[in-house]
DNA sequence: TACATTCGTCGAAGCGGTTCGACAGTGCCG
DNA sequence: CGGCACTGTCGAACCGCTTCGACGAATGTA
């Protein structure tokens, strides 16, 4: 491979002159620019990204850690996988993408290595064992989630508390007086998944204060056991008018759920839940949702790290940012 | 940051000595040995991977390229990233994950600059325009999906072809004298998705061969046209007794609209796709399919490529392997 | 005309590792 | 008892790039 001397013999000047004809750090004659600029077109020239790193201390490339709970129902962390891997390409970063079962170690690994620049941690858990690491990194880190400590770290989720009241209030504002709440699987509490409680619990609470009755139960994430457990619930509650799904899962097999049963919506039963566009148009889904915006979280937290990276230390105290939940109608609800 | 200098200097030792201590590639005493751990242990030293990548031309981490096309249906991708995150991981490589809109340029920019040992490209099409750059390259790389030229990479597929033929074998083993095929959408066909014809092709043979009329469609790729479209298909032809989905975002609207129009599987249509397990525990599909096998395929690709990093040049001649298939009876069809 | 600036370029040091050749010390063999 | 083969360790070179300080030449200023 041709390196940045071989290029700065072709052009007749010194491995510095080359440096700075590529960075414009110094100003380079025309014609010594020009002649630079052939040597590199014909030798093929392209740096070499290890030796770059280990002379600037910048990798320009983020780690992006993603984990695959079983039992999790994955299409969900796709667009946010997605997003981050899209706007952090055009901040001109590459993503180490790193599925680790072990996530602590993973963060201690790709930081204490020198490999990333900053980390993104996806599906952040109230107590997440990455986050002692990632503070303890020379990295910054942004989080989609919020943890139970959100110190010295910035932090970007939708405000499932806010959503959870949003969603109460449009059914009240309807008049249902009775409702049933489906929220994610049980495991996902005890794994920490705090987005569970928050939304559950400003839900039982903004409920409390309307006089609605609301029962809630944890889904499935698996099929056959959501059907199962679905048909379970709504027949326990004939009396519900409305029906809260805050589960992937269970919301993406509601449709044929409903169908079997020969369920009207938002006739028999007003539908409401929580998803992103693309994750309904995927699963043809039919409900008035807030919409959870995976696109928008990985872009903050993407363009937040980097504003970090470029000024380590500064760009401000860390931040906790849980944006305003949006209600999208498709007519489920009456 | 500590480095091997400041191991090497805790230790009482050289940079050298220390660097064998951590490889192997030397004996070193014990004494010494437990000295250098010590030290590490205490400045909590960990090899910059720049440094390595440098001074031994490998990064230990492999580029996996896959494109989100859009009016793809993305949820079946998520399987062969996952499969090749989680194998490259088990071979000790991490994964640089790259979605780039311009896929060609994408791997010029990662095997030129040297930031990966090889590359895995997803989604393959018949006349790629990332091959050319692959082949240029000096890293080694392995494809999943089959295209028209496969010269000099490694190349894994599910064999469609053959797919197709199990296919219509066991609709003609039960007797159907009349089939339909919902085919990908046709840009996929359009940029060369070969799957699509290589399926197609050998299932219009097959049939032709048993006596079988086919009819062969274009299926959607998004809600709501999706269910528009395969209402009017069937509605063209009440004749046919089975349906043959190749259709990832078709097959995941199947049983809504079928349950919507009344059709009872199999009494009074044979349903018939090709699919994952995972895919179809994911959108609730009952239906008898060949299975598609991304984690088989994802480890495949990834194993091939890293022998052949190990081994550069060698490790034999270039692999097709295209997987046989298997198909999986959840009595949709009778 | 003399001096201070600015411009364009170079050489060398440094980033943090790996690896090759050398070499002193030991143990073993003939 | 001399010679040889190991062992264990070190120093130096090298991987490919960036960046700092220096410096001659050209330009501007008084």
């Amino acid at each position: 491979m041709a390196t940045i001397e071989d290029v700065a013999r072709a052009a007749g000047v010194s491995r510095s002159t080359v440096s700075y004809a590529l960075s414009g750090k110094r100003s380079i004659s025309r014609e010594t620019q020009d002649r630079i600029r052939s040597a590199i077109a014909e030798l093929g020239f392209t740096v070499n990204a290890g030796a770059r790193a280990l002379a600037t201390a910048q990798t320009m490339s983020i780690g992006l850690l993603s984990q695959f709970h079983q039992d999790e129902f994955a299409p969900a962390m796709l667009q946010y996988i997605r997003s981050v891997s899209d706007v952090s390409r055009e901040l001109g970063y590459d993503v180490l993408f790193v599925t680790d079962a072990d996530g602590a170690s993973a963060v201690r690994r790709i930081t204490s290595s020198n490999m990333v620049d900053g980390v993104v941690l996806l599906d952040v858990t109230h107590a997440d064992p990455r986050l002692a690491l990632l503070r303890a990194a020379r990295q910054p880190g942004a989080l989609v989630g919020l943890p139970g400590d959100v110190e010295g770290l910035d932090i970007f989720d939708l405000d499932f508390a806010e959503s959870a009241r949003v969603v109460i209030d449009h059914l009240h504002g309807l008049g249902h007086r009775e409702v049933v709440l489906i929220s994610p699987p049980e495991h996902v509490f005890e794994r920490g998944g705090a987005y569970g409680w928050r939304f559950r619990d400003a839900a039982v609470e903004r409920a409390g204060q309307y006089g609605i009755r609301i029962h809630t139960y944890y889904g499935e994430s698996q099929q056959p056991a959501i059907g199962i457990s679905t048909n379970a619930i709504l027949d326990a509650r004939p009396e519900a008018t409305a029906l809260i799904v805050h589960n992937d899962a269970t919301i993406a097999a509601m449709p044929l759920v409903l169908m079997a049963r020969g369920v009207k919506v938002p006739e028999d039963l007003s539908v409401i839940s929580l998803y992103s566009t693309d994750f309904g148009r995927i699963f043809s889904l039919p409900y008035t949702a807030v919409e959870s915006s995976p696109d928008v979280l990985g872009r903050l937290a993407v363009e937040q790290l980097v504003r970090r990276i470029g000024d380590p230390g500064q760009a401000g105290p860390t931040v906790v940012r849980l944006i305003a939940p949006e209600l999208v109608n498709r007519g489920s609800t009456a």
